[in-house]
DNA sequence: CCCATTTGACCAGC
DNA sequence: GCTGGTCAAATGGG
């Protein structure tokens, strides 16, 4: 276990350094790539380090909850476009001009990786990795009715969106802890309504952008579990998100596709990583991993263990009769209207949308004894 | 008090 | 008339 706190510390000092030559390295996005490689590369040599000590030792439950971990992750990184929602994100962030071609650089080095650390996905493969078949449809513009119906209810929404783009995505649900919750996609939604739907076991979640009153924003997406198979979400998007094109808009994030958004989240947290994780320049002093976590806001996503959401998500499955399709989470409530990229790297390397803080606890309570700190409350 | 979720009712499309 | 999508009052948590 020794060794695997070694790894982790490692990554964070890689993340430390990364933060102190981040402005030096806005414009060597080759350095910046291979600097997140490296800290991704020590987390997950620590995970994998973790995964398989605890095996030996834990129940079965235990288990199937490492292994949603491992293939959580496992998938992110498999996931082809990887390369161009990094780059995306970088240029978002403006890290990168607009005609950089790195993808190729990029997707290698997490294949790589993928090889490297997992093992080749054997072990960790379980069904979702390989069925996470992310279906993006072609924009489906459908016959767009008039949407003038009758005169008194004209304020109203028509049903069927014509011409709105529709894109269905099918999401694993997490193996591990609150299976309830789709994967966070980088947004925050609110949800207005849930429907029992014909000939579906699980009813039909309905959500709206956070930002909607405010922006104006149009992008919905409405969330249900596969009939056959319930671990699978299917989490279809309509509209586009016009929230951050507004000057005063809260949401940062940029207009990626749907496919875009996980590594959107994932990249933007590699970079914010260091910016959010680190000592306080004013103090010079070193952070205990409780106060890290608690200014990086990765606490909040795993130090708070049983929260439901990395993103604090209150979604609450309770009055749903078969326990249907979730949300993801709303976030602004939480004053998480900004992206806070750490969390939703918590997300994303722990499953994101679970609960359980098995996996983490067990990271951390080993950590109490090099952070004596680390008892300190979250919050 | 503000905001998110729940849930029954309403509405439009087919 | 049936079904799916949305509204909005009620409710609850922070």
């Amino acid at each position: 276990m020794d060794e695997t706190i070694d790894l982790i510390l490692q990554g964070c000092q890689m993340a430390k350094s990364l933060e102190g030559s981040l402005p030096n390295m806005t414009n060597q996005p080759e350095s910046l790539i291979s600097s997140c490689d490296e800290i991704i590369r020590a987390f997950s040599r620590a995970k994998e380090s973790i995964s398989k000590a605890q095996l030996a030792v834990l129940p079965e439950s235990h288990k199937s909850q490492l292994l949603g971990i491992s293939s959580g992750f496992q998938e992110w990184l498999r996931d082809s476009s990887i390369p161009t929602r990094a780059m995306d994100l970088l240029r978002a962030q403006q890290l990168l001009p607009d005609d950089t071609k790195l993808k190729g650089a990029i997707g290698g080095g997490l294949d790589e990786m993928v090889v490297d650390q997992m093992g080749g996905g054997g072990r960790c493969g379980g069904r979702h990795s390989l069925e996470r078949a992310r279906e993006i449809e072609p924009p489906a513009v459908e016959a767009a009715s008039s949407g003038g119906g009758r005169a008194s209810s004209s304020q109203r929404q028509r049903k069927r969106d014509g011409g709105v783009e529709r894109r269905v995505e099918r999401v694993p649900a997490p193996q591990m802890g609150n299976t309830e919750i789709p994967p966070e996609d980088g947004y925050t939604w609110r949800k207005y309504g849930q429907k029992d739907i014909l000939n579906s076991r699980f009813p039909r979640s309905y959500f709206r952008c956070t930002h909607q009153k405010l922006y104006q924003c149009p992008a919905k997406k409405l969330v249900q579990r596969l009939d056959d198979d319930p671990n699978i979400f299917e989490v279809t998007y309509r509209g586009d998100h016009t929230c951050h094109l507004s000057s005063t808009a809260p949401s940062v994030p940029p207009p990626l596709p749907v496919e875009r958004r996980e590594a959107h989240s994932m990249m933007q947290q590699a970079t914010a990583a260091a910016i959010h994780s680190l000592p306080n320049p004013t103090t010079n002093t070193t952070l205990s991993m409780s106060q890290w976590l608690t200014i990086s806001d990765f606490g909040l996503a795993v130090a708070g263990g049983g929260v439901v959401g990395s993103t604090s998500s209150t979604v609450n499955m309770g009055s749903s009769t078969s326990g249907g399709a979730a949300a993801g989470p709303s976030t602004s409530r939480y004053g998480r209207d900004v992206d806070y990229p750490v969390a939703d790297m918590a997300d994303v390397m722990f499953n994101s949308g679970s609960s359980s803080s098995t996996s983490m606890d067990l990271i951390f309570s080993s950590m109490d004894d090099k952070w004596p700190d680390s008892a300190d409350k979250k919050n």
